[in-house]
DNA sequence: AGGTAAATGGACCAGATAGTCCATCCCGAT
DNA sequence: ATCGGGATGGACTATCTGGTCCATTTACCT
């Protein structure tokens, strides 16, 4: 049985440097790419301290899906903070479709992807892909919160549904991006998406057509994309 | 270097049966637990004929690829002819859903879900499984236009951009329902992108209210779901 | 300082796995 | 029938990989 926490702060250092490392393979080379071995040789550690901290490889990659998901989510936390603004989703989005653009859309959501190779295998690791899910959900239902208490969207609209589709949309983008390398699929997902959140918008609050084009530029409310190449 | 097309018809059906057995195991245990000895057994073949058949494992699993491809669009064909209508676009949303459920939510889409398990490692994989997503979309881009052909949609509506989208919500949706475990996620995804059609309708084709609720009851043009527990 | 628990080094093992090889068998064409 | 190539059987190997073990060192607490 592996320790549960490291007792020191080198033992701290040493579990996140396992930890960080097997992140980064399983990054590059996927779940099934990545042997222990190799863990240990990128993270300057022996087998004997990695069967210190973690009880086997899938306990290993469970902490990996925590350290993923955490990383997705805090390092969206900036922007997640502005999502309670058209102005706020749009530059999420931005975000979200230039990071693709600087990774040749290789790779997808680091979540998603994760989830296509451990949910089915490991019960755990899909728990801790579903609580960074929900984080991420859950950011984006308190921005449209926050709008509704404001007024900004129309009484009836549901922020929870809103959410929930916005996740998809962000998802099944990443995966189409992926698979298709090509950014723009992210894009156009996260345009629907952002679609459906301008047409819950209170009555008069803003001008907006109705039968607008999902990506037709001479739309006014619809969504550019980034400018960056 | 293995055989191109098998030259007898007994041979054919050898290296479909191999594919065929290689299908299941990744369905079952994903690419990573499916050992070649396993597929062989399984099929009731020997090493000799997978690899006379194979160049070696990624040109198996790249079959696997383009086979579930197949399977996955050709099983949709009759759903597919019916995009035309909005009825036949519930229908289809419903299949999907109702597959979702009797499948426990379990392995998501099985493009999406061996997207995340080849793409990064197997170029060749990955363009069988892009295949597989554009003729989904096709199917669906085809159904909107003859909707819009008839007069149905609005002419400034796009059908390739709905097709996309409606795509993304599918697999974001699928993604969802698996690492949730809940098909409530995809029902919820594609009423999304049916939602966004049904505001694409040409103006006067029927009533609906503007600015509805994704996901309320009470909305006659939201998408109730299935009947099926 | 000294003792105790944590941390580390690294050899070692058993099983699994991708891939090889060659002898044999089957079957259709002549 | 027979002959040649495709199809098959199945043993074999080299390597990799997850996991174990124990001796040794290091860090923290009193």
């Amino acid at each position: 049985m592996a320790i549960g926490q490291p007792a020191t702060a080198k033992g701290r250092e040493t579990r996140e440097r396992i930890i960080r490392a097997a992140a980064e393979l399983v990054a590059e080379r996927g779940v099934a790419g990545t042997s222990l071995d190799d863990v240990c040789a990128r993270a300057h550690a022996s087998k004997s301290q990695l069967y210190h901290y973690f009880d086997d490889r899938d306990d290993l990659m469970r902490a990996v899906a925590r350290a993923v998901s955490d990383e997705v989510v805090d390092g969206q936390a900036e922007l997640f903070a502005r999502l309670d603004t058209i102005g706020g989703l749009r530059a999420w989005m931005d975000a979200l479709v230039i990071l693709q653009q600087t990774r040749q859309a290789k790779g997808g959501c680091p979540i998603g992807s994760l989830a296509g190779q451990l949910a089915e295998h490991d019960e755990g690791a899909r728990l801790e892909l579903a609580d960074g899910l929900d984080r991420w959900e859950t950011a984006i239902r308190e921005g449209l919160e926050r709008m509704a208490a404001r007024g900004e969207l129309d009484p009836g609209a549901d922020p929870g549904a809103l959410a929930q589709n916005t996740l998809a949309a962000a998802q099944g983008g990443l995966l189409l991006t992926q698979v298709r390398r090509d950014p723009d699929q992210l894009r156009a997902a996260l345009n629907g998406a952002l679609n459906a959140i301008l047409g819950a918008r209170a009555e008069g609050s803003t001008t907006f057509r109705i039968h607008s084009s999902l990506s037709g530029d001479d739309n006014n409310d619809g969504y550019p994309g980034p400018t960056v190449t």
